[in-house]
DNA sequence: CGGTATCCGTACTGATACTG
DNA sequence: CAGTATCAGTACGGATACCG
């Protein structure tokens, strides 16, 4: 659908994302909200490092409940991204792995989320700017 | 905190993230929570194409309330992402537009949402893969 | 025009308990 | 070990009404 017919002719901005994620029903918006949701980020980029299992991404992605990693898991596997690998034995072994979908997206996420981690000072920082509420008047 | 210190030596793997984020408590998690948020995503990628006013960006980003579109652009304000700059004039007109730390995090999640419409694609013929519940063994 | 304040439903979230 | 089921709290999100 994307890369078919945008239904705004994109100004030929290179840069610009005018066509699909504005609008409200595209699919697109489902995919964005589960790579990007709390939980998604953290497994995805979790998993960039090789295959874990169940307990090992719990204990690996401080905070996440036992709920909240299986649904975030299974949405993920839904999507494609992540593979869900069961051993036949006992006890029980489960491996998650990323697919090469899976990469590409991680590969992105990771990156916006290297980005934060890099310049958490930076914002921190300009939170502090923003605290004193500098009402900004247009220059006259 | 990201850059200072960190809890988990991470065994020197160059893609991996695991120092921060992990920590249920870091600040970090919020300025995530922030950007990746249902409409800060939209909002950041809407702004790369320039300044826009309140109007505007609601009428751009398909969906979205007033009070989630308020809501959203004060907290990417409060992060440094975004300047709001109000003309007093009448009728009331605001401007909003990226900072140069807000343009590093948009050209990030751009990415990432850029990635995500071109491979649209990919992703619904997965989903349909996996809709038919090939029950993965670990082959023997 | 560009908001804020209020109300209210629901969807997400997390403990806990239980199963294969 | 790797989940599912159930339940209760919260906070998110939207509609409406109102202010500067």
């Amino acid at each position: 659908m994307a890369h078919t017919a945008r239904k705004t002719p994109a100004p030929a901005r290179r840069l610009a994302l005018t066509g699909d994620l504005n609008a409200p029903a595209c699919p697109s918006r489902g995919v964005l909200d589960h790579v990007t949701s709390r939980w998604g980020v953290l497994i995805l980029v979790a998993l960039t490092e090789g295959t874990h299992r169940f307990s090992q991404l719990r204990r690996k992605v401080g905070g996440v409940s036992e709920k909240m990693l299986a649904q975030t898991l299974q949405l993920l596997e839904a999507d494609g991204f992540v593979t869900r690998t069961v051993h036949p034995v006992i006890p029980p072994h489960v491996d998650y792995a990323l697919t090469p979908l899976g990469e590409e997206v991680a590969q992105r996420v990771g990156d916006l989320a290297g980005w934060i981690e890099d310049n958490l000072g930076r914002v921190m920082a300009a939170r502090e700017r923003v605290a004193l509420r500098a009402p900004r008047r247009a220059p006259s």
